[in-house]
DNA sequence: AAGATAGTCAACCGCACACGC
DNA sequence: TGCGTGTGCGGTTGACTATCT
């Protein structure tokens, strides 16, 4: 279905503009999030639903933090990272504000070398537990059965449904009027706490 | 000052899972 | 129960920036 829709329409990439943006954002305020293949086109973008989803989710959400990890943030991630291997998505629900794509980045770019670096001081008689790094990589993590992996939280959970929601201004309407649908996997939300 | 190299990060891709029919 | 579709995850890529020579 979706794909067809997303077939049939010349689909651009790369760098989101603050235009695309700003429709991505007003277009969630008011009709909350119920169907990402189907929604770009009435919020005026022609972007597949998945880059509309990973840019909201990624970098339009609110509460997102950028910049800078703490020092008790990288800790953070380097403990998890040692119990839970490249299970991103799980740190990252642990990391209030941070996306899976932020401490991945975050990960291969500073505190993998320095793990690294870490381990290669330790006496040879401590392994380095490379389960949780290199051996789960393309193998268990999806079929690893443990509480991590098998609640996948929804980055989206913590939004409720109130598609009455509108804009207070909302310069841009989409071109069709979405009815409300019965809430989708529990995404969408009030976006009370959106400030854009 | 200019080119080369390294580092960082946003975004894309492919796959697997969850869910509805 | 099986199939089709949407969503989410992790790996990877590519553009941009900073630093080095």
């Amino acid at each position: 279905m979706a794909k067809s829709v997303e077939k049939t329409r010349a689909l651009r990439k790369g760098a989101w503009s603050p235009e695309e943006d700003k429709k991505l954002i007003a277009y969630i305020k008011r009709y909350g999030i119920w169907n990402w293949a189907e929604m770009a086109k009435p919020a005026g973008l022609q972007r597949s639903g998945k880059s509309c989803r990973l840019r909201w989710v990624n970098y339009l959400r609110p509460g997102i933090k950028h910049g800078n990890f703490t020092k008790e943030e990288e800790q953070t991630i380097i403990d998890l990272h040692e119990k839970l291997g490249n299970r991103w998505s799980t740190i990252a629900s642990r990391l209030p504000g941070r996306t899976d794509n932020e401490i991945k980045n975050h990960w291969h770019a500073h505190l993998r070398k320095r793990f690294k670096y870490d381990l290669n001081a330790l006496p040879e008689s401590e392994p380095l537990e490379p389960s949780s790094d290199e051996t789960n990589q393309n193998s268990s993590s999806r079929i690893d059965p443990t509480p991590a992996n098998t609640s996948r939280p929804s980055i989206l959970e913590s939004y409720s449904v109130t598609s009455t929601d509108s804009l207070p201004s909302s310069s841009s309407n989409p071109p069709v009027e979405i009815e409300e649908k019965p809430n989708i996997k529990g995404s969408i939300g009030s976006l009370d706490n959106f400030k854009a």
